[in-house]
DNA sequence: GCATTTTTTCAAAGCGCTTTGAGATTGGCA
DNA sequence: TGCCAATCTCAAAGCGCTTTGAAAAAATGC
């Protein structure tokens, strides 16, 4: 059943039907009733390829995901991500649609997205440090949002980021007022940025406590049970071990555990660990008394807000770029208790 | 740049450059090469949302995620079920439309995406044992594989299934021969059917090896790590705890290993654990002696090879529906040894 | 050299919807 | 009653592509 068999069967023309669906003010409230009627008896639906078509938007919108090495973090967050942005989608008549692409061919799966007017927007996550993708989406003047940052790209784009550095500092200066001296920082990948801005908010916290840095006790690489694991054994066989962990994720965060119990130590006891927490559903850290300490931001909830961002800047594509901030919340576990200096 | 100008530019109608770029035989060859490089030149692309509607086909294809309270299996599995679904996708120029649904929207989520024609076909994940999915999307006559099977559904439909019965009698009998008589099962959600199935598979091995079938040696519960250490907990605490665990994933099998770590117990010495392995790209069981010892089934090429399964479908509708049947791989790790009786 | 195929190209009709610009009704007011 | 504005409805023109059916051009056979 089509928009004209529909419209025959009442004797209304096209127009007033399609107008009396679409909830447009020029249409009789009786007559909007009687069509209204008719469309639920016949189970009429409008044909959403004609519809997009005849309106130019195609009321979708692209995530394109890399299959790169670093699988692991990127499917968790994602998830969760994705989870949050789709509820928003649904709620406002948007699509979602999914790109699995090699990682060599991301910016081309973008262009065609683009060119075959596929998508009225598309989401950016995980930018690097001085991510291509920014600059290449604007060339292809095509609404997106990132989540997160490129701190080397200086034109304007919209985003939605975590203060990565001060969620760094405030967890570093927390340790530090335990009478930690020695912290590890056990980081994600320095070539992401919010990696960089955490060694940031990490380096500032111990300078400005008159404390040395030591470039033997920062790691950074993906972010894995293992890795996290691989890191501690190596800070933790060190003459002068460190008494304290700063993490940047959960996952990270369970790998170091294992080193130090595995070395006979305590948890929050011998060693405290803090750690950044996403706030994956996979991964939950919650209940009265939360496991790890950690500077929390849930993933779901940023996927969620960079979803309405998006479809505003779609619907009011001459608003100014919007950018927000979020600060991490600090949730005290038992992962973490006093250090040497207490 | 559409294709109007572009036939203009060219002088030709937009017949023989449409022709000419699918690639139909009644175009000159001369022809189809200057076409071809004025496309190129010109940086023309069809416009999706056109050709959809003049086709009538939306080349994509729709995924439903019910947003439940199961999320982390959903996610994990998920991930790497589409990862290897959408590269295939990809090669044969489709889409993949991905709807996140609360739980109870999900059969709506359904008749939306077919009544609005916005997808092509549809993938079914993790059918229950009386599956409503199936017969409800074949009342709305739309092409779906479903990613196992549904025991209580009789009508026919396209499937892609591991032998989960023959998976599990065959790891089953493998611990029984290992001299273990007392092996506890650690099961995912029984109203699952591949869970059905290798509860199935578990009790024809024990029996037919003439041991006895201990109720108290079985648990069900969503594969999370804190399910499969409670289940564990319980069951190395009774009076005649068993000797060896067959686990449903990876995931519960590392709460076993937890439970039985804690108790100063030796994973493969004093106790052993088999679990089946999704070949989950997150939770690796690989190297030169793989922790576990495994029945394994990628279930990224699972999602591949559905992907395949359903566009061959949607190509081909008058075909009969395919079905397909694989058998798990047994993977020796150094979780198993031998038991009590060898 | 003319009739017959075969090859190449074209005009035009959809696909199913939205939306413009205009016509038909109705109501209010002098 | 007549006139103007407000309300309701409509025909028709897109949106950009594919595809049908036919015509024009080139190749072939006798």
């Amino acid at each position: 059943m089509n928009l004209k068999q529909l419209s025959e069967r009442l004797n209304l023309s096209q127009t007033t039907v399609s107008r009396a669906l679409n909830g447009y003010p020029e249409v009789n409230e009786g007559t909007r009733k009687r069509v209204a009627a008719a469309a639920a008896k016949y189970r009429y639906h409008p044909n959403v390829r004609a519809r997009t078509l005849a309106t130019g938007r195609s009321m979708s919108i692209g995530h394109v995901i890399p299959l790169s090495q670093q699988v692991e973090l990127v499917n968790l967050v994602f998830s969760d991500f994705v989870a949050g942005a789709g509820v928003i989608y649904a709620e406002h008549g948007y699509n979602m649609t999914l790109t699995i692409v090699q990682d060599v061919d991301e910016l081309d799966a973008y262009r065609r997205l683009s060119e075959h007017g596929a998508v009225d927007g598309v989401i950016v996550q995980a930018p690097a440090r001085d991510d291509q993708r920014i600059s290449f989406l604007s060339d292809l003047k095509i609404p997106f949002v990132v989540h997160g940052r490129a701190t080397a790209v200086t034109a304007p784009y919209a985003w939605l980021d975590v203060n990565n550095k001060s969620a760094f500092q405030t967890g570093t200066e927390y340790l530090i007022s335990l009478g930690h001296h020695r912290i590890a920082l056990v980081n994600g990948q320095e070539k992401m940025d919010f990696a960089i801005r955490r060694r940031e908010g990490y380096t500032e916290a111990v300078m400005s406590a008159g404390l040395s840095l030591d470039q033997n006790l920062m790691s950074s690489a993906d972010m894995s049970e293992p890795n996290g694991y691989a890191a501690a054994c190596r800070f933790l066989d060190l003459d002068d071990p460190p008494t304290a962990f700063i993490a940047s994720s959960i996952v990270l965060a369970l790998g170091i555990k294992r080193a130090i119990r595995e070395r006979g130590l305590r948890l929050g006891v011998d060693v405290s660990v803090l750690s950044y927490d996403d706030d994956i559903s996979y991964l939950p850290n919650t209940g009265d008394t939360p496991l790890f300490t950690t500077m929390r931001s849930s993933v779901k909830a940023a996927g969620a807000h960079c979803a309405r961002m998006l479809i505003d800047l779609i619907t009011t594509p001459d608003a100014p770029l919007p950018t927000e901030l979020w600060e991490a919340e600090f949730v005290l576990g038992t992962s973490t208790g006093p250090g040497p200096f207490a």
